[in-house]
This record gives C-alpha cells, sequence and structure tokens, in this order.
DNA sequence: TTGTTTTATTGAAACGATTCGCTATAATAT
DNA sequence: ATATTATAGCGAATCGTTTCAATAAAACAA
C-alpha cells in the first residue's frame, strides 16, 4: 500500500485545508481570490491565510500549471548575450516581464542555428506562453520560425522585421537614425564625411544607408564612393571593432581627407577611434566621429562618442507589451494579428564631434 | 458531463497509446527507456516510437515534474544585468547550463531588496532545481538566504563569500590578483604609485588592498596614504565612472606627483583616464593605469587598458558545476557539503601602462 | 505433470491543484 | 407555513505523466 512520506517536505493544498480545517477547494478559492470567494465569510478566509502562512504554504506551479494551461512564464531567445547591445535590451524586457508578474527562461543562442533550434524545442516542452527573439546582428533566416507557428506561440523578434507576417517584431528606424546623425556632422559644417557602411546582408545597414543617401539627396551633399567602405559580412559582435580599425586604415590609405566619419555602429566606430588615433589623427579636432547604438561603453569611452542611440531598454519593454497582450488574447480564444513597432532613435552629442574649423 | 475537447491541439501520451495498439504505461516506459524497457521487445518500441513521432508527442513537463518532481530549471539572480562584468559571467553559467540540458530562469534584483525577495519567491515556486546567485558589487546581507536554506535549495553564489558555510561559493582570488598587478607596475620601474580603493563595504576591496600590502611589505615599496584614495560606498556599476574621475581628481589636487595608478576596478579605471586626459597628462606615457576585471570595454579603449582579468566565463561555469552536484546529490538522497572555489585572476597587460622613463 | 522464472503488458493510484455540480443551511419573500 | 434565493462548503473529476502491483503467457526446470 502506498503512503505519504509522512516526514515529507512540501507542504500541500491539504495540509493547508487540514489545519484550517476546510476542504482543499475551499482554501484553493481563498487563496486564489476565485469567483466563488465572494460567498466566503471573512473570517473563513482569514482563518485559511493564517494557516497558509504558518505552514508556509506555496502553490506547487505545476500543478497548477497543469490544469490552468499557464504558467507565466516566456522564453527569450538572444543570438549572443555577449554583444553589448543585448544587455540593455534584456533589461528592458526583464523589467516589463517583471511588472506583469512573468518569468524569463533564458536562452542565449550563440549565433548557431542548431543552438537555437534545440533550444527552441526545449522552450516549447516548457510550453512558453510567448517568446521574445532578440535577433541582434543576426543572419536569420525564416524557416526556424515555422516551428514557432506551428505552436502557435505568440512571439516577437526584436531588431528585426519578418517577412513573414505571423510575427510581431519592434525595429528602430535605422532611416531616421542614420538621417539625424548624418545631419549632425552636416550641421556642423562637416561636408567631406567618409562612411563605414555595414554588413550588407543586413537590413539594418540597408535602411542606416538609405537615411544617409536620403539626406544627401535633401542638402545635395556630395557621396563620394572613395570616401565609402563597407564592411564585411560575416562578423561577430567583439571583432566588430577590428573590423572598424582596418577599414578605418583602409580609408586613410585612400588619401581622400575627411573631416568627419560615420560608423555603422558604435563597436565600428571604436575600431574607428584606434586607427585614428595611430594615425595621429586627433579627434575630435582633426576628425569627427558619430557611432550608432550608443551601447554602454560609448559613454566611457575619451572622446565619448557622438552616436544614434536606439532606444534598447524601451524597445524590449514595447517587445514585452505586445507579447503580453497576444497571450491574453489567446488565453481569452481571441485572435489578434501580428504587431508591427518601429521606435524612433535618438542623437546623442557627446565629445567626438565638433565643428569642423 | 465532462468531455474531451475533440479538437484539441496537444497530444497526449493516451494518444500515442492509442494509436500504437499500447496502453499509456507502455509508452511511457518505452519511451523514458525506463528500467523496464529491458522486457519490451524491439518491435514494439519501435511502433511506439513512430507512432509519437508521426503525432508530434511532446511530453508535458509540468505533468512529469508533478510526479518526478524534477523540472531541469535553475534560477540565475543577478543583481544588476547592466553591469558589464555580469555579462560574461552570464555566457559561463548559460553555457553550462546548456551542456547539463538545464534551462535558466533569469531574476534581476536590480540591487533592491524588495526586488530580490519577490524574485526569490517567485523562483521558489516555481521549483527550481538550484540557484545562482550573481552578487555582483553588492552589500547583500545573509538574512536573505535563510529562505534558501529553509527550502534546501541548493545554492551557489558568486563573488562574494559568505560566512554561512551552508551556501558554496565561486570567487576570484582578489588578493593574489592585486598583487600581480601591483608587480607589474613595480616591474616598470614604477615607485609613487597612487590608489583608488574600492568601496569599504565591500569585501573584494579589502582583499585586494590585502594584496596591495602584502606586495609593499614583500618589496619594501612604500605606500604613502597621500596617494590614497577610497571610493565612496553607495555606488551603482555605471556611475563607478564618475566617482573614478572624481577621486583621480582629488589625487591630482593633492599635488604629490605619481607615474601610475592602480584603480579599484575597470569602472573607476575608466573615470581615472578620463581625469587624466582632462589634465592633459598622457596614458601610458606619462603615467600608467591598471584596473582590474577586464570587463568588455576594457580592451576597445583607447589606451586599451592593462588590467586584472576575472576568469567571469569560468567562474559562471564553475558555479553550475557545483550547483549541478549538489542536485544530483540531492535527487539521490545524498548530503554534500558547501563547497568553496576561489580562482586565479590573470594580469592582462594592454596599452595603458609602460616602463617609467 | 506441476512449479518456478522470465518476458510483456496493463490497470490504477498517485503527484497537487482547480472547478463544476451538488448539498445544506440561513435569510428572505410570498 | 412554504417556496425561493443567497450564502458556505465540499466531493469528485480532471489535467498528463510515472510507477507499482498485478496478470498472463511463454520458457524453463524438476
Amino acid at each position: 500500500m502506498r503512503q505519504r512520506d509522512p516526514n515529507k517536505t512540501t507542504v500541500t493544498i491539504r495540509d493547508v485545508a487540514k489545519t484550517s480545517g476546510f476542504s482543499a477547494s475551499t482554501v484553493s478559492i481563498v487563496l486564489n481570490n476565485a469567483p466563488l470567494a465572494r460567498y466566503i465569510p471573512p473570517q473563513t478566509k482569514a482563518r485559511i491565510q493564517k494557516a497558509a502562512k504558518t505552514l508556509g504554504y506555496h502553490p506547487n506551479v505545476f500543478a497548477k500549471s497543469l490544469r490552468s494551461k499557464r504558467n507565466h512564464t516566456v522564453g527569450v531567445m538572444v543570438f549572443d548575450i555577449t554583444d553589448p547591445y543585448c544587455t540593455p535590451i534584456l533589461r528592458g524586457i526583464e523589467n516589463a516581464l517583471y511588472q506583469a508578474s512573468y518569468l524569463p527562461i533564458l536562452a542565449d543562442a550563440h549565433n548557431e542555428r542548431g543552438r537555437f533550434e534545440r533550444y527552441l524545442e526545449m522552450l516549447l516542452e516548457r510550453r512558453i506562453e510567448g517568446l521574445i527573439v532578440l535577433a541582434n546582428w543576426l543572419y536569420l533566416d525564416i524557416n526556424l520560425l515555422a516551428d514557432i507557428e506551428r505552436g502557435k506561440i505568440p512571439t516577437v523578434i526584436i531588431g528585426r522585421e519578418l517577412e513573414s507576417d505571423a510575427i510581431s517584431s519592434v525595429i528602430v528606424d535605422d532611416e531616421a537614425g542614420a538621417y539625424s546623425g548624418l545631419s549632425h556632422l552636416y550641421g556642423l559644417g562637416h561636408r567631406k564625411i567618409a562612411f563605414v557602411r555595414g554588413p550588407k546582408a543586413l537590413a539594418s545597414s540597408k535602411a542606416r544607408w538609405r537615411g544617409i543617401q536620403r539626406f544627401a539627396k535633401d542638402t545635395g551633399l556630395e557621396l563620394d564612393p572613395r570616401r565609402i567602405v563597407d564592411l564585411p559580412d560575416q562578423r561577430n559582435p567583439n571583432v566588430g571593432v577590428d573590423d572598424g580599425f582596418r577599414m578605418t586604415e583602409e580609408l586613410l590609405k585612400r588619401k581622400r581627407p575627411f573631416t568627419a566619419l560615420m560608423a555603422y555602429d558604435d563597436m565600428t566606430a571604436f575600431g574607428t577611434l584606434r586607427a585614428l588615433a595611430k594615425a595621429g589623427i586627433k579627434v575630435p579636432d582633426h576628425c569627427s566621429v558619430v557611432g550608432f547604438d550608443d551601447i554602454n561603453p560609448s559613454q566611457l569611452f575619451v572622446p565619448a562618442l557622438t552616436t544614434v542611440r536606439q532606444p534598447m531598454e524601451a524597445m524590449g519593454a514595447a517587445a514585452v507589451v505586445i507579447a503580453n497582450d497576444a497571450i491574453t488574447a489567446t488565453a481569452e480564444n481571441r485572435t489578434v494579428g501580428a504587431i508591427h513597432r518601429k521606435l524612433a532613435a535618438e542623437l546623442v552629442i557627446r565629445e567626438s564631434t565638433r565643428a569642423v574649423p
């Protein structure tokens, strides 16, 4: 005969029932403040609550989820947590989830497809209620997301807008951001401006360049191809610096003088700063530099980097709002279409830019 | 009469049982390769496995955990994910957990006590199998951990060694690290060395200073109190830079010349670099600077920072190993004492230090 | 032949919570 | 006095899985 372990460690709802003198049903109703709780007199509630507290009762989420199919958990998949771009977004996600009483399960794909798939599997098994994908600097292909669609799990992707319209997205307005960055340099009197463009395969590269071109057209600024270089396609956030360094040296070698340089992103800009320092070119005295992103180190640098700031915490929070809405919609059996948010970037003027002498 | 939803979406073990023609018990035994599976003929196994695959059966983890009390989940509590010191450790944790097929639930206390407690509660409810606490730059009091002890959840704390011997820890050898950093400067000929010490309340501050003192004693180096300043106690990782800046200015004001400066950590060192630049003092030409930690931006800086590197990924991995051992021990009803690991720091020589002229 | 062991499979009882439907009393209306 | 309704509480089924105990057929031994 199977019998309860007498010296068991977990306290169940039945224990609370026993010590409070009521049934498990009543305890459940009271503790969850279910609709039926309106009939339960206050003193009964008090007795039950006291019993629960003194016993140190914690409802078992597994038992709970087994019935309710809800577990207040969302998956957060990043592609490389090492990337400083990730951190503030993660903070934004975490904070918003906390407000909504969700807990994040963290998965880091290390930019490996296999790992991404394995994690996706694990998250699906765990019946996450929503999924937030942080597609930092990634070449993500779409088929991976078929799985997600199949499972009907509300999904939001940050940093990339997918062609498929089944998945929500939060991105920054790269085009307007680049426009404002260049506008800043132009306003300072710069006309000979060099560009280190992003990898061609990245959507954000294209968008940012569109902003540059639009500004050039609007003002008649000339974009000299000899002052333009491209970052190679195969990158990794931390070699971005090296690439920026190399590309800037390439630019210097071309002997086309420039008084300002716009880098694809802050990491690239750091490489640029290094190359310029090596060449004895002072920033901002001899050359202004503008980055993009405003990752944490940018403000620490000497000189502090002027850059176009992505509202990363806000992006994380926005993703959670979208996910949360979709989750409650699903719970209430409503359907809701994919939502696409594009947040504004903000120019942050620091020490790496100054008026042309 | 309650009846099954005919167009339900989840496929259960009973569905597999039905289509394969065996009972749920058998299916369970086969799919988990339980001990009893040794009696099951291969062709039965094959039939069941095929059925499971074609139906797309994923066992429900909640039902599973409800019985087995295991859920392959550990809580990871950080005190401020924004701190660049966190990221590599998190990576180390994540990676090691992945190897062991665990999934991390991320909690960020934002350095608020209330938030820490709330998260602890949530994690406990979720019946995490282990807890890893990342006590970066925190003033953590012990009572918080009473809860953990009560629940008998294997816990490892990174970055801090607790007096209580019930909780394992992973720390870096701060003393030896500081010793080697100073030794490096000394070897370059520096004798007039300034120090920006860490906040007094931090254990690592004390340990690092012990290393300094030991080196001074070993070599007869004089530690002039007028070249020593202390960081204030109330800090936050990102104002660490400002504090470093202020303290260095204070040092400069004192008119006691120095040819090298050791900062409590890299963040502080960034502040120092800024202050020195402002004063027109070139690094490393006129003054060498050494940091501690080797956070990501340190290598990006111009000049790249010479620093004492904490093996952060390894620390995260070590914490997981300890936690994992404790978890399996608990599962097998063995008891295992707290383990304390102290990892070696490693001097990383970059561009911010050079021999005294 | 009968008895024992091995092989193959299953029913039923948990795990811990929620919830529907039922009962029983008290309060109110007719 | 009886019918009706609001108030309180409980029993039992259910969620999807694992696992123990039981059964039954086959294989083997005596």
